[in-house]
DNA sequence: ACAGTAACGGCACCGAGTGCCAAATGACAA
DNA sequence: TTGTCATTTGGCACTCGGTGCCGTTACTGT
């Protein structure tokens, strides 16, 4: 999965150099899709307005659906270790709420492209679906940190219903986010996540008192 | 969305009869998905296999992703039904537990056939990301019942959010029940929500007392 | 028999993605 | 400077999913 792809890569050694990046095709593309659209806008659109074959634009992404996400590998590590550096004493469903909060809070400054970038994502078809096989990866970080914490396997059923769920809260907070033009990101995730805690402080463990469930340990 | 796909219509009136029919085209396409994978299963493999031609297929099924989807938007129907004839006093998420177990029970008989199917969707990277759109149309149906439930509109924050997260233990259930033999789908599915509700029982509101979030009133 | 209607399916075309390979380019050593 | 090696480039041909077009086929009712 995670190829030798071209990015700035301080100690090149030798062999000829890379004639752009993932960066500068990333930018070249976004003009496009702003300009035409993502669908409308074709490969070669994108490899001619950056002066290179069509057929070098696939070594630096895998396909047309990958532009828009930029390194999300590396921003998953960020997401890890902010996991891992919360207080153990936390509560589970707290420290998740922080990390999904944290990772989705940027400097006032990358707001905007940050907000295009999302837009294209959340509002095209095609990359909705796409996006399904980068929010594996996602999910994988959380079902991981709670598998550490509840001391179960990572894909236990625990585990990645919690990792579905996270994921889903933060996408509800998007797709309010971008409807919206004032409001902010992590109040909005914040909020959706505490809105589903008093969802389920409404009632829902007293009832069907006979169906007999295990509740694993969850702040083992 | 919903072209006038040719299935068994009891009243046809003039014209040619469709020569095969979707559940037909169904059938043959598992078995070549069977033998030789999705991916290396063409269009062309199925048409041929089914006596159509390859533009035909197209006129059954919009697109190769869609075959094992058979008919979804009559299943949701069934949903709909079931969320609204659900008693009014009982607890939100709740009412939303039985829905999503109600709708994932199966006759005996279908069983086997279901997993399959559902075995094929889950595991082939091409299909979870195709069935992100199929699944908008699931959830859109539980943003409703809550948005009425609470007084809010469908696609506000918070029916948004409990659309996502009962999706999201939807599928973790049945990611579980595909991995192992003897497991109950709907055990699996209801365990997953009280675990969930275990998960926030564990203290995630105290928690930051000092960050004002208005919980809206779920109970309306 | 004829007209109208609906499904069929071949054809040509587009766009995404891939394997192959020769050419271009740069680092380094002789 | 020249030769060698490593690496990127990009053209070509090909596969496959999906679509528009259009003549043909088959069925119903008069």
């Amino acid at each position: 999965m995670v190829r030798p792809v071209p990015t700035a890569v301080p100690v090149a050694r030798a062999g000829r150099k890379p004639v752009t990046s993932r960066a500068d095709l990333e930018h070249v593309a976004f003009d496009l899709f702003d300009r035409q659209g993502f669908e409308r806008t074709t490969v070669d659109d994108i490899a001619r307005a950056a002066g290179i074959g069509r057929r070098t634009f696939f070594r630096y992404f895998p396909s047309k659906n990958d532009v828009p996400w930029g390194n999300f590998d590396t921003e998953l590590d960020r997401m890890r270790l902010r996991l891992d550096a919360l207080p153990p004493q936390m509560p589970l469903m707290e420290a998740i709420r922080v990390a999904i909060v944290d990772f989705n809070t940027f400097a006032p400054e990358q707001i905007r492209w940050h907000r295009r970038r999302m837009r294209l994502i959340l509002q095209t078809p095609a990359l909705q679906a796409h996006s399904t096989l980068r929010y594996a990866a996602w999910r994988q970080v959380i079902d991981e940190f709670v598998g550490e914490r509840i001391g179960q396997c990572a894909d236990a059923l625990t585990p990645r219903t919690i990792g579905y769920v996270a994921l889903g809260v933060a996408i509800a907070a998007y797709e309010q986010w971008l409807e919206t033009d004032e409001a902010d990101l992590s109040d909005l995730m914040d909020s959706a996540m505490r809105q589903l805690a008093a969802a389920f402080g409404d009632g829902l463990a007293p009832a069907h008192p006979g169906v007999a469930v295990t509740p694993a340990p969850l702040s083992a």
